[in-house]
DNA sequence: ACGGATTTGTCCGTATGTATC
DNA sequence: TGATACATACGGACAAATCCG
């Protein structure tokens, strides 16, 4: 923008990005990641590599560099690239987990790192016209009859706070929290977990938010939304447990 | 895995549950956001939408019904369903801010609000072997000579710290903002940044991370990934603001 | 000013799948 | 294991309100 950039930055750059080993990194990680990837199998050369994912030699190289130090591949002069040891672990997918007791817990302790911080922010910087409507999604969580109708409305109570943290990548990624939430199979598994514990007293919490939110209280705030998460997050974690006992029988 | 999870999820579930108005939500809220939503201007009946999107009615009035009282949208009885009020703040989209200096702190604060809870699970639950692993990514730092590999590096160290937390969601969660990081834009405006602040001292906090890590104490982990984060989140604050008031003057 | 057409709002019957006995 | 009861989703029908000719 100003002269002084514009020399900082100069013309050099601007060229097609291709820039970075991290593109490469990330496609890499992915074909690592992908169903049919056996462990000790042999990778493409770093040319092929290099034409297929249309990058550098060099940029794979680096790339290939960092997954060996992880471990997730080794390489041997002359040989070629392999994949393995044995995937430590077996990296499970979100299918393989998401209709067990174990998704829940990651998806609750998922939420549970996220969302005092967004609850922070939003105290500090939320603008005051949130306040009714959050209200309004207590409202409609209190007076609905049937379960999707109160899960929408706290999700929608929920997404509100994220959106008053003011920050469009972290609302991505609440989005995406989300859409694990609305998983069809946790759904159900949530549905048992309510049948055997009731309800809880969800709705004190969420007055106990919005009060922090509209004191502006970042600390309070976070404070509130850790305890009515950790509150969920311990009943599943007694229903996982009674699970895996249940199994053990 | 077990008999009891078969039969708790047993093969019903591959009929089209459809039970979730989550879903519609997800659908209706992307229609709403694409780029070709002008304020103001009349959605398709729900009739229309409950064909098109594949879900009931019934699902698609409860999605609705949640946009409304999220300001999104408004609707009258006989009329039809309406976008607006003219789209509060115009809800940024990433491509719009990546390459401003306001994306640059969006990110940054994303990452504050997430890794250092990565990091307080990660002492908790890692396995030891990602404490060598850590130390290697610390050393390939100490001696890149270009930027790019550097950043490679850097970035696979919080990437492993996000591995040692245990939690796939949270995972996934991390991959986004490091997507976001290496974005082509993003590398160039913090490479401005660099040229004018110099290389700060991030190793040192990269090695105050590994000791809380080694130690097993989470809370001591968690604050110095904040510090070590919040250090640069001052860099680019003060850069930002240089920034808006040279195009002040 | 009137009336037909369309759209949201509301309700109910049916079908399906889940959980319990 | 089989059968019953329950919850939920879907689709149609009707009422109320609006728009347009």
């Amino acid at each position: 923008m100003t002269i002084g950039s514009a020399i900082g930055s100069g013309a050099s750059i601007a060229r097609d990005p291709q820039e970075c080993s991290a593109l490469a990194l990330e496609r890499l990680r992915a074909i690592l990641a992908a169903p049919g990837a056996v462990p000790g199998e042999r990778l493409p050369t770093e040319r092929a590599l290099a034409a297929q994912l249309g990058i550098g030699r060099n940029a794979i190289r680096r790339a290939l560099e960092v997954l060996e130090a992880e471990g997730m591949i080794w390489r041997k002069q002359g040989a070629g690239t392999f994949t393995g040891p044995p995937q430590d672990a077996q990296p499970q997918t979100w299918e393989t987990i998401s209709a067990s007791p174990a998704g829940l817990l990651s998806l609750i302790e998922a939420r549970l790192a996220l969302e005092p911080q967004l609850a922070r922010l939003a105290a500090k910087r939320a603008a005051p016209e949130i306040f009714p409507r959050i209200a309004t999604c207590i409202a409609r969580i209190e007076c609905a009859e049937d379960v999707d109708s109160a899960d929408l409305w706290d999700s929608a109570l929920h997404r509100e706070i994220a959106r008053g943290a003011g920050n469009p990548l972290l609302l991505d990624l609440f989005d995406r929290v989300n859409a694990w939430r609305h998983d069809p199979a946790l759904r159900r598994l949530r549905g048992s977990v309510r049948r055997k514990s009731g309800k809880g007293h969800a709705q004190d919490d969420h007055r106990r938010i919005l009060a922090a939110l509209e004191a502006g209280d970042g600390a309070a705030a976070a404070q509130a939304m850790h305890d009515h998460l950790s509150a969920l997050h311990s009943v599943y974690l007694t229903y996982a447990q009674e699970e895996t006992r249940a199994h053990e029988l």
